[in-house]
DNA sequence: TAGATTGTTAATCGATTAACAATC
DNA sequence: TAGATTGTTAATCGATTAACAATC
């Protein structure tokens, strides 16, 4: 069956939850699952549950349900975490220092190879075994290194600039940290994590009601 | 005019965009500007905008459009960001320690009061000022301090646990950066950071037209 | 076989876009 | 006033939910 339709992003999103959920029922050696009793843990739907899993093909039995651990390895595949990404962290700040330390994401393939900052007393610090580097180096450390995602931690001015190094470099995605809305070619993947917005929404819901009241 | 009709979440996260976008202009000293030129810094349709702004009120002007200054002020005030919040991290690891430093957020009203953590090797270290303190102490300090906000950066283990003694003392917002749905009263404002959720979707990214091929 | 549960089509719901009258 | 642009209604599009025949 050709499955060449694009899958939209709403459904993209959930996999992971997906795929976090059963790692969860693994562990518990659970070792079937129906899309009713995950919707009763996961809160969507069941009918989203199967309509989402569909996209990519028949994982399920009728009468039966899912198998959880050949669910999971699908959706594992799905994802791509079968596979090893060579990384570079862009900006040593406390986030940027952050992530390079979080052991969590070499576990699940992406290997970081790289950190860099412009500011000299950073140069030359080592985080998670890695010597921070002049950010002057990082185009011909892509170039050596087969680095496969540039995540950026950087301040929202020099973001940009160092995204058009990773593109023009031959990076197939960015993890964007830096408050700034990046410009690159469709083809280069980019996953924004906006932590100040994020916050902004907490804050606007902190308020919901309040807010209504008001306007009256 | 009642505004008590709930807005979607939909547009609640694209306010943070405006925010940023206005806040831009304003550095730059434009003070008008309509919605199709927003349109096209944005990237959102003029008409998306016109429908999302007039959500909360008729800020704009027929014939002339959004004066900045004013709009970026009430979107400050829809999102709630001209109060004060006082906010505790628990989890004192890399990112919560990367939290804890960050100073962008006290820029904006969000006040850290205070860190936790159970790991008597962290207890005592001061981050950005503030010691961390034994994880047993937050109930009390919570009651002492007028706390609002949690910031969960723990393991997904202890993660609903700590979530739970947040809600009983009376935090109104969890900022929840541990990768596990936590359960709360649905009074209580939760927004979710689930940082490798959003690295597994960079991950189906870099993978996707691969994909496509892979399946026909 | 009977019961359970999927895969999939059809119906509904919600969000986005288009259109345009109102009005600055 | 004429031109520009909003506010808002109507049309479209896409995503979610419901329903049920297929089938294990």
């Amino acid at each position: 069956m050709n499955k060449s339709t694009l899958i939209s992003m709403a459904v993209v999103r959930r996999l992971p939850k997906y795929y976090r959920y059963l790692a969860e029922l693994l562990r518990r050696d659970i070792d079937r699952i129906s899309s009713k009793e995950l919707s009763e843990k996961i809160g969507f739907t069941a009918s989203q549950i199967r309509q989402d899993l569909n996209n990519f093909g028949d994982f399920g039995q009728q009468g039966y349900g899912y198998n959880v651990k050949e669910l999971h390895r699908e959706i594992s595949k799905i994802l791509g975490l079968y596979k090893e990404y060579n990384t570079v962290v862009v900006g040593a700040g406390n986030l940027g220092q952050a992530i390079a330390n979080y052991s969590g994401f070499s576990k699940q393939g992406f290997n970081l190879k790289g950190i860099f900052d412009k500011n000299p007393k950073l140069i030359g610090i080592k985080i998670n075994d890695i010597e921070i580097k002049d950010i002057d180096m990082l185009p011909e450390f892509i170039d050596n290194n087969s680095i496969d995602i540039g995540i950026l931690c950087l301040p929202r001015n020099s973001a940009q600039e160092v995204a058009n190094v990773l593109v023009e470099k031959g990076v197939k995605g960015i993890w964007n940290f830096a408050p700034a809305d990046i410009v690159v070619p469709e083809e280069i993947a980019v996953e924004n994590v906006h932590l100040s917005e994020s916050l902004m929404v907490l804050s606007y819901r902190l308020n919901e009601t309040n807010l209504l009241n008001e306007n009256k």
